[in-house]
DNA sequence: GCCTAGGTCCCGTTG
DNA sequence: CAACGGGGCCTAGGC
């Protein structure tokens, strides 16, 4: 078995240690790009793009090796400040307090974290090879429907994909059974205006362009409603489109490339 | 002082914990709706909107007493797999793994999380109720526009916001010193063609009410290349407005409510 | 570097 | 409830 499992030495945990300590291993665990993780009573400032302020309370900060930062609340989905990779990290004590500050440049933005009690320090050499796969995304639809362009409807053929146009890259472009060009809008979601006035723009372009009649086709599992009407309204097409569905066909083609379709 | 600081007892840490200890600690800080913090090295699974497969490897899983919960690798913003706010949790043992199980209503998801070895189990009862402000947000640009119109430009005069119209909602309606109207939409990052097409929907349905010449002002810190094009060849106007001014101004002021101006 | 578009986006607000 | 827009969005891909 090659199971890679973390001898014990590389985690280091302290249970409420000084602030001092604790300044000397997070700035050792910085140094050797290990990760950090931090739960104690903080406040928190924020200078960037915005600004914000956090009063006291506990919160978890985890420090990952690649330098981003989340300060996570005991509830909700999201961190309430953070701090994207690539972030230059120190660590030290003022006044009694473990100031912790992250600064990322372009755009500059600086969050600094200030403890007066630690309950749990963590400095850890986590080790993650594992291969993630993700199915059932817009993506895959895109490959389905080039796999199977009768997904869109009988006779359709696919020219290219993403393709550049100006305002921006059409998901699928292609001809009907007429020899009419089709461009093809996917949708993973419910799709709404936004995305039948991005399926207008590429119409819109490609007409300058060529001077002939083009359709669109939305293909989404679901039309919003308002997104049905302005559809109508601007003579544009809808078909249902299921990412599941999509995502169950790759998995039975043993093809794998979207290259070797075209 | 009135300083909140949690006792000992309210944070638990167990290290390298057999895993049916550690299902019946996690199984008991459900209950009890504490935060828990596991880091092991573990396998996910997730069904929902899509579905994805993530191998073996060492992970931080967070679960909040909200319900949400998030799986951590050692790099990276986002979390690798997630259930956001709400969701149902179970912890048991089978064939010698830990199993975390997650489950959402509306859309139905489940993600499942399957530990081989942990090296770290904590249960905690955090307190936070620390308050949060956010800072210059394009609520705060509109504010700031409303209180000081010369922002847009001088003689400006606000006669509302958050004006419902066909396509949408302008941001501020007004009239210029000659007795013009006036929409301006704002943007607190860089203003693209998105938004000067927004703009000049607005200006269109307002146009065709009350059919009389309308100003578009697209209010933003900066422009992008594509957008700059199309508003000149639009005819609608940019002024440079900076959030973090727009702030500033707002917290020298005294008032607070938008309602009062108008 | 800017720009475009996707996301298991999440989240708040409104009809 | 669905729908729509914002976000310190973040991230990936092109040019």
């Amino acid at each position: 078995m090659g199971k890679e499992v973390l001898s014990e030495e590389t985690i280091e945990v302290l249970r409420n240690p000084p602030l001092q300590d604790a300044a000397r291993t997070i700035t050792d665990g910085l140094r050797s790009h290990r990760t950090l993780l931090i739960i104690g009573n903080c406040r928190v400032d924020y200078q960037g793009r915005a600004s914000s302020k956090l009063k006291p309370g506990d919160r978890m900060v985890i420090i990952k090796r690649d330098g981003s930062v989340l300060v996570h609340r005991p509830t909700g989905y999201d961190p309430v400040n953070w701090q994207p990779p690539g972030c230059k990290l120190q660590a030290y004590t003022e006044k009694g307090n473990l100031i912790v500050r992250a600064v990322r440049e372009r755009p500059r933005e600086t969050i600094t974290i200030q403890f007066n009690k630690l309950y749990l320090l963590t400095s850890m050499a986590l080790i993650d090879r594992g291969e993630f796969s993700l199915y059932a995304s817009e993506e895959d639809m895109q490959r389905a429907v080039l796999l199977h362009p009768d997904l869109i409807e009988e006779g359709f053929k696919p020219i290219t994909y993403e393709k550049k146009v100006e305002p921006g890259f059409i998901d699928v472009y292609g001809m009907d059974r007429d020899g009419r060009l089709v461009i093809v809008e996917i949708k993973r979601g419910t799709a709404g205006r936004e995305a039948v006035l991005q399926l207008a723009k590429y119409i819109g372009s490609v007409k300058g362009e060529v001077n002939r009649e083009v359709r669109g086709i939305l293909a989404a599992p679901q039309l919003a409603k308002g997104a049905q009407k302005m559809l109508i309204t601007l003579g544009l097409e809808y078909k249902r489109l299921d990412p599941k569905r999509c995502a169950e066909l790759l998995r039975r083609s043993s093809v794998r490339k979207i290259s070797e379709f075209l």
